[in-house]
DNA sequence: TTGTAAGCGTTATCAC
DNA sequence: GTGATAACGCTTACAA
């Protein structure tokens, strides 16, 4: 009913409660007003099926409770975790969350920057790779595991923590040469830090270890190959590995698994992330778990209150060690 | 520099190139001008840094380029799958997407819909299990794996041809007696053809089978139950089982081999998904392969162009079967 | 308290 | 081709 293919607007509503334009709009902004006015314009809102135009109350109130989120992708479990929980926190504010996936291309990345710069959101979140990204210093940006610059938020988890955690618990568990395995990007970033905290506590305490890093635009290749030349008379030159990311100690236990090595037996591995297995909900593996959702609505939060208030430019969460089967608990 | 604070407008650049407003509104929009004015248009828009309003564009033209997405959760491969896919091909038409999670809540799903007709979206694509789902005529809606109404428009695998090719690989591969194994919601969708199209194909074909379906809701113990029931003097009374979902294929193998029976040896398996492992990019199991891309570009496209061209309320896609160490192949 | 009117930044319609 | 001017739907002083 009523003319179809057009929205009633505000005068609509006005003319059909037969009050005046700016008695509407305060009843759609909870500003204080006749109530016998309010009910006549509920009323008739009701009727006509109107709901406020947030495209022009956006570009008169220059706000537009929306934020941007810049991820990789979604074909990770830890980067779909994330986007999820970001996405309810910002509902849970009645923000609402529009995607950019950039498959970590740095050109990508600044594309979406400048598109998002011209699409007036009132925010962004990022995880994202570019060196050198440019971002508006009007539009309020919390970064994501990456330091960005030193008025640019980064959220993260406790990655040297993590590291520390993972060699202590190696140690303790009864390994005298830890190893650690790295693959990830070659720009530098936060998750850099789990092999820092990992060298750090073995180089305090005086145990002996070993640490490999590769980048994963080598694909794994590489990791396998190191394996098997740490792999002479039967065994390997190490009796644990901490490796940066759950995904990195599947791989490897697997290649171990082939190579012959027994896991957690002659060599115990821990991973990092937390992730788990959709059907079970285990862990893939002993691990660092990242606390994804505490990153998540820190992030949210101190974007949302990046006006107000001044935090400091840096936030690291605190990771938890989990048994997963691949260290002799 | 400039006066910080303030987004240059288009009046700013006329000022800046002494051109009239209308002629640059005109550059911005491709609209034929004298060369040089286009470039002293141009030329002042890069040196201001301006950009298009696109909350005031969307105001004037009615049009926004954005797309709601609608999901129970990234809390799960395929939906996450299902939603970097789609933003990439929104993406890459230019629109952008905005997500909304319901954690396949009804009531949230019908907030999601009230919100988006607000938010004054160009389109939605959603993936719901409200049984009543109110959505707007005026507003384009694609729906995926869920037949609304004759006028909305559905994408889906080809769930009746995946059943009946699970229940065929089965009985090719030696399958005396198979079984239809479903665990899901109680609302009914699109995905209930599985269990159609492999109990026809039995009955057409005189194969012996069983079929039992399970409430998600109800976790997965009854169906732990069942196969105990089905469990007689050291082996089950099925030698193939067709499960509703990779996941519930992979609950199933693990309860097997736990009662002692061997996957494949004894009992073969096939799920539904196509879902691999983020380590190895393996299969979970030997399943049925849903097109997830093909659904994603195919949920865009038609929503992009459903002002244009009137489409079949229901498409289709073909599922391929993928042995994943589950069959005895 | 209520009504009026002036923009927010853009696009589209016309005279020039 | 160019350049005033009137919308688009809403918010917010300010006047009544």
């Amino acid at each position: 009913m009523s003319k179809t293919g057009k929205a009633p607007t505000m005068k609509d509503v006005a003319r059909e409660a037969g009050v005046a334009l700016g008695t509407v709009s305060k009843v759609f902004n909870d500003i204080p007003v006749g109530e016998s006015y309010r009910l006549k314009v509920e009323e008739a809102a009701r009727r006509l099926g109107y709901r406020v135009n947030s495209y022009a109350r956006g570009l008169r109130a220059d706000k537009t409770y929306t934020v941007a989120l810049i991820l990789p992708s979604l074909d990770h479990p830890f980067f779909a975790l994330l986007a999820d929980h970001i996405c309810v926190a910002l509902n849970k504010h009645n923000y609402r969350m529009v995607l950019d996936i950039t498959k970590s291309d740095p050109h990508a990345e600044m594309r979406c920057i400048r598109m998002i710069e011209q699409d007036k959101v009132d925010g962004v979140i990022g995880l994202t790779y570019a060196e050198d990204l440019q971002v508006d210093e009007n539009l309020p940006y919390v970064s994501i595991d990456r330091f960005i610059g030193a008025n640019i938020p980064c959220v993260s988890s406790d990655n040297f923590g993590g590291g520390r955690i993972a060699a202590e618990r190696l140690t303790a568990l009864g390994c005298r040469r830890p190893l650690f395995l790295r693959l990830g990007s070659d720009v530098p970033g936060e998750t850099d830090k789990r092999g820092a905290g990992f060298v750090t506590y073995c180089q305090i305490n005086g145990v002996d270890f070993g640490a490999q890093r590769f980048i994963d635009r080598h694909g794994v290749e590489p990791v396998y190959d190191f394996l098997e030349a740490c792999y002479r008379d039967g065994k390997l030159d190490y009796d644990g590995i901490f490796c940066s990311t759950d995904l990195l100690a599947c791989q490897v236990i697997r290649r171990l698994r082939q190579l012959g090595v027994r896991v957690p037996e002659d060599v115990q591995v821990i991973g990092f992330d937390g992730l788990r297995r959709p059907d079970t909900g285990e862990y893939y593996c002993s691990t660092i778990v990242q606390p994804i959702q505490q990153v998540a609505e820190t992030a949210v939060y101190i974007l949302l209150n990046s006006a107000s208030d001044q935090f400091p430019g840096f936030m690291s969460l605190p990771v938890t060690y989990a048994p997963g089967g691949t260290t002799r608990e």
